[in-house]
DNA sequence: TGGAAAATGATAGTAATACTATTATGTTTG
DNA sequence: CAAACATAATAGTATTACTATCATTTTCCA
């Protein structure tokens, strides 16, 4: 059991104190998730999360500097969850195809339960960034936030498949937007399936996400 | 000179009063665009656009209710822009194929200057929409402004694109998901080319974003 | 075991935001 | 020329996103 073995490590620079390392912490982490989910990021607020977890929004600016911070560790932590899967997912494949495909898998199947991380919720977590992760980006401190090296993690994600990508087909130009076409897209799709259904081609069976990207990725490589 | 010709028209539920009927209005517009693009959303407020337009907030609340229907509103009016150059854009071609291309053109390509609406300057109109108009949809409210009809334009030409694809390749499963995968991707590629330039594939000449979807949509339906 | 350090709670306060409301003034128009 | 309308000027409110201070409780370790 990796719950054991492994532990998602954020960048300290996202907190003012880890949150995992108290019990407190662990409760933030939680209860927010569940409350961004519930009110959204707007409605979100730190006084909310405290009655929530019965302290005051004192304790919890003693974790995290404001929401959008919260929001950026709690993004950081999903996709280093993602990462994580996926070093696992493909370690034992035996072609560099079986690897994208499972890591394309990984990025646009619908997330299951995993108990490893008793404080996250991970298909909350997985809609919460569906809904909210853009605004982790959509901002006018990118730059700054980048060059803090807030979203390595993504970036890393990204460059892995990618580099997947250019081991199969070294000659395509375009591997960097192919990937992140195939990620942003496909959390897209299931937010427009929710909410704008008239714009996906929802009847097309279960796994519609997953079969449109990985043909396309297949296409466009070959 | 289509300035004489047409007019965009936007749902009139989107304002309290319509900016296009006075000058006031037309200004409110025009500087709201400017100063959306300078401090973006969060750090836009009617405040500062009043004081922009030496105005008191309080006449800027007689047109729009909100910054986010204000929001809305300029998305909704780039939507309908776009729909306009995709019509007649589109029109005299002699295939499906053809306009298809000169359609995902016009969603992959930059911006031009366009002198028929003076009070909106489309280039800075697009970095908005680049930057900030996922907050129209990813917002608690967006089932009801989507019931509000808030969405259509933009839902119209997704529909539009679609049924150029489906009626190159009738049997190709996937039309809707294909161009909101295109049209959105476009504008999070310029993005990201600006922002994330490590996970785009930048070196790869100018019309990098607009080779890469032709490319994708063609390989996709053929 | 006792005392310092660390963590949390309780409470207060602030500037800014996102509005609403009211009254006054100027401008248009039938 | 008066009524209607548009805008200005000003004030006010609840909430947000914090910061600050001090008291209490818990932990730890010498």
């Amino acid at each position: 059991m990796h719950n054991l073995a492994i532990s998602i490590r954020i960048s300290s620079d996202l907190f003012i104190k880890d949150p995992e390392s108290t019990d407190l912490g662990k409760r933030i982490i939680s209860k927010s998730i569940e409350l961004l989910d519930e009110l959204g990021f707007e409605g979100f607020t730190f006084k909310k999360l405290g009655a929530a977890i019965g302290s005051p929004e004192s304790s919890v600016y003693r974790y995290f500097e404001s929401k959008h911070k919260l929001l950026i560790y709690l993004v950081c932590w999903y996709w280093s969850w993602i990462e994580y899967k996926m070093v696992f997912g493909t370690i034992n494949k035996s072609s560099d195809l079986e690897r994208l495909k499972t890591a394309i898998e990984i990025l646009t199947k619908p997330i299951k339960v995993d108990n490893s991380f008793i404080h996250v919720n991970e298909v909350l977590l997985n809609k919460i960034v569906v809904s909210e992760a853009t605004k982790v980006f959509h901002t006018k401190a990118v730059d700054e936030e980048n060059d803090q090296g807030y979203f390595a993690v993504y970036k890393r994600i990204v460059q892995r498949v990618s580099d997947l990508i250019s081991a199969i087909n070294p000659d395509y130009k375009y591997p960097n937007m192919l990937v992140t076409t195939v990620i942003e897209g496909a959390h897209q799709q299931v937010y427009f399936a929710d909410h704008l259904s008239s714009i996906t081609d929802k009847k097309r069976g279960k796994n519609r996400v997953y079969s449109f990207y990985t043909e396309l990725v297949c296409k466009m490589i070959s």
